[in-house]
DNA sequence: CTCATGTGAGACATGCATGTCTCACATGAA
DNA sequence: TTCATGTGAGACATGCATGTCTCACATGAG
């Protein structure tokens, strides 16, 4: 059948496409339909017949977002062991995703709170659990609310990948910068 | 001297609109000029003859940013005493500074290293110097670089300013945050 | 009062990214 | 081969923010 056939032909690999976009809007926000084809080794015109347009695109990067942040809490048994063994293994499963929620976690910024932020509930509703259990089995302290462990994980992602990007930091200390910074924070532990 | 009676005449308080400016664009980092012009209480054509255009606005905020990061380094004296208090010291004082940081924060993604630098680097050099201060005192721990201690540091203030501006956390702790997190970590100490 | 200055309102042109369309070419199927 | 599909290149119109300009009004100085 005819129709099963796209790959045969000369279609083009949505899944690049999102990547590379990612990449390159991660550097910078404001990059034009037209870069995101050149970037992506594809015209113009094929671009929009993929994704009628930058909302759609974005729409389209908000989901792979999603889609890899809760594969990286499924990959990542959030619910397991302690709780702090359970963010590092987060902390690592999202790290190739780092890049793309640092885009989209300013980007969402001037999306005046509308659409599929059902995602995104969810995403941070396992976060909030997560940090909270580890509250209640007494390895994280209660003065500091999973709320804002939650926003500070998403902003020490998004540091750590632009820091990546621009060369300030190793990509291989990544996980370990982010995870140590979080739960230990930057004072020595009394020994 | 007529030149020094600009204030009696109904001339525009530039601070005034360059903090309205600075609130609405960390709210939404594409508003518009005439939206800028609204917020502060001006015509369109008035902001355009302060800052002859979006640029120079970016480039006065920009200036406005470190202008209150080096204020901020000053009245917390960070040579002095503990460098952990020093960073205590030193997030009070920029806290009121937070949401612009936040807004510069990320412009600078797409500002391809260039410009007005040489004032962040600045900034940059006396935060690393304070951790470094840190490390040297066995305050802080040394397998986290204070280039990621900074970083992390401008991560967690942006973090903190879109989070008490959507309300998902009381702006009365917002000082107390981003410190702790800092310095002390999610996870309990050891007692 | 008279005048100068700063402002608001609006019209206007410009630049640029976007969205749409057409046409020619390449590739794989029949 | 012939045909269908997907693509690249380019032209074209559109929308929107920007930048510039003019004119009328308000306020304070003289």
């Amino acid at each position: 059948m005819s129709h099963m056939n796209y790959a045969r032909l000369m279609a083009v690999d949505r899944d690049h496409v999102l990547r590379t976009a990612a990449t390159l809007l991660t550097r910078r926000a404001t990059a034009t339909m037209d870069e995101v084809a050149r970037a992506a080794g594809i015209s113009r015109a094929t671009l929009h017949r993929h994704f009628a347009g930058r909302d759609a695109l974005v729409h389209a990067l908000e989901a792979l977002g999603i889609a890899e942040c809760e594969a990286a809490l499924e990959t990542a048994r959030t619910d397991e062991g302690p709780a702090s063994d359970a963010v590092r293994r987060l902390v690592g499963a999202i790290e190739p995703s780092a890049g793309l929620l640092a885009f989209l976690y300013t980007e969402n910024q001037l999306f005046e709170g509308e659409e599929q932020n059902e995602g995104w509930a969810r995403i941070d509703a396992r976060l909030v659990a997560l940090f909270r259990r580890g509250q209640e089995s007494g390895e994280f302290r209660i003065d500091l609310s999973p709320a804002w462990l939650t926003e500070a994980l998403y902003g020490l992602l998004a540091s750590g990948a632009w820091a990546v990007n621009e060369g300030r930091v190793a990509r291989n200390d990544f996980v370990h910068m982010i995870v140590e910074l979080l739960l230990g924070g930057a004072a020595r532990r009394g020994e």
